[in-house]
DNA sequence: GGAAACTCTGAATGATGGTTCACTTCTTTC
DNA sequence: GAAAGAAGTGAACCATCATTCAGAGTTTCC
């Protein structure tokens, strides 16, 4: 026995790593997945496209990785905010509020995770995390049906229409610059949704 | 002068065109845009890979005429039923059910058409045909408002949100083997859309 | 210090798929 | 029928990147 990773060692590895997945997530951002070349995120992490490969079996798993870190932090957030407390009308506004904002606040990156153009792998991961907005507010459209504030209807379907509106809603304003009416643009989007779930008028 | 094209033979080479036009639909209908390389499309259309550049000066070139052509008709079918006869409330009902009818009919093109991975310029154009069922559903519900069936509103942003929340909705059953309950979803499509654009439940 | 095991490097490799082009085949005109 | 010009062919070409790998540099442990 000559040789054993250090306790040292496999953090400096693992920082690495971590650097690595946040550059990559920038570079992302910045330019999208098209343009997102090993060696550009490489080169973005100082280090050479081949060291890559000591931490991702593939591009397409760092990826996978960059896609997964990001859209979870967001579906961590709306979670929280949907099934937190308060009723579920007020949920689902403030939790659209709190998501679209978030979008608006890093344009480049959110464009990345609703709707640039990824290779496959990505394009499955996404795919995946559009289910899961589907399963919160699913569950929050449920909970206002059973508390009689929203009418019958098909949760699963107010919720898909909910994420879809919601992505293209955000998508058009993130590619145009900044946009000065971020406010309106937000009482707009919730008020929308509202009345997408069925809530009465306020 | 030796040689001059003749009427018949420009004919011929028209329908070739058309020909390779309507067989490249298909392919991206069938395997998608990723899938539908410059070979696979010549072979369906019975020519050669070198051929297809008689035609279009890039495959990037054929594939933007193929989505121009597919989304150019759902574009103006929908524009027929949205400016018809009819309450702009009705209207907006109808022109969805027959958006989304035609889709869950050829639903491999539909998904090409809104959500499947292109290359840069087809994505393109999906944007720009985006902005126009936004225009079209934009005039509706403006006319709504004007016609005090509908409720102050943005337009921009209920028409933004219709037309991501009708591809959300459209793209998972898309995605799915044939779906029975179709009906069921047409109905629940057309009930979120009038909700959401802040129609009086009848 | 030195051997062993590992990490890092970046140029070479390889796969993919659009595009070109020398050549063949077909059309037109005289 | 023959020359001129165009369309059709498909194998070769080429550009782009992800991926590999042989060698250089580091770290570990005796």
């Amino acid at each position: 026995m000559a040789y054993r990773k250090t306790p040292a060692e496999i953090r400096r590895l693992e920082a690495v790593r971590e650097h690595l997945i946040t550059c990559a997530t920038s570079v992302v951002a910045e330019v999208g997945w098209s343009q997102a070349s090993v060696t550009a995120v490489a080169d973005s992490a100082g280090i050479a496209a081949g060291s890559v490969y000591q931490h991702f079996p593939s591009k397409a798993a760092l990826a996978v990785e960059v896609f997964r870190r990001a859209a979870g932090r967001e579906v961590d957030v709306l979670g929280e905010v949907l099934n937190g407390p308060g009723s579920p009308v007020e949920r689902l506004s403030h939790g659209i509020e709190v998501f679209a904002r978030r979008a608006l606040e890093n344009r480049g990156l959110a464009y990345a995770l609703l709707a640039a153009p990824a290779e496959p792998a990505v394009g499955a991961e996404r795919l995946d995390f559009r289910r899961r907005y589907r399963a919160l507010f699913a569950e929050v459209v449920r909970e206002g049906m059973a508390a009689g504030l929203l009418p019958s209807q098909n949760g699963e379907i107010t919720a898909a229409a909910l994420t879809g509106a919601i992505g293209e809603v955000l998508v058009d304003p993130l590619g145009a610059p900044a946009e000065s009416t971020t406010d309106e643009l937000l009482a707009e989007l919730t008020a929308m949704a509202l009345r997408c779930a069925g809530a009465p008028a306020t």
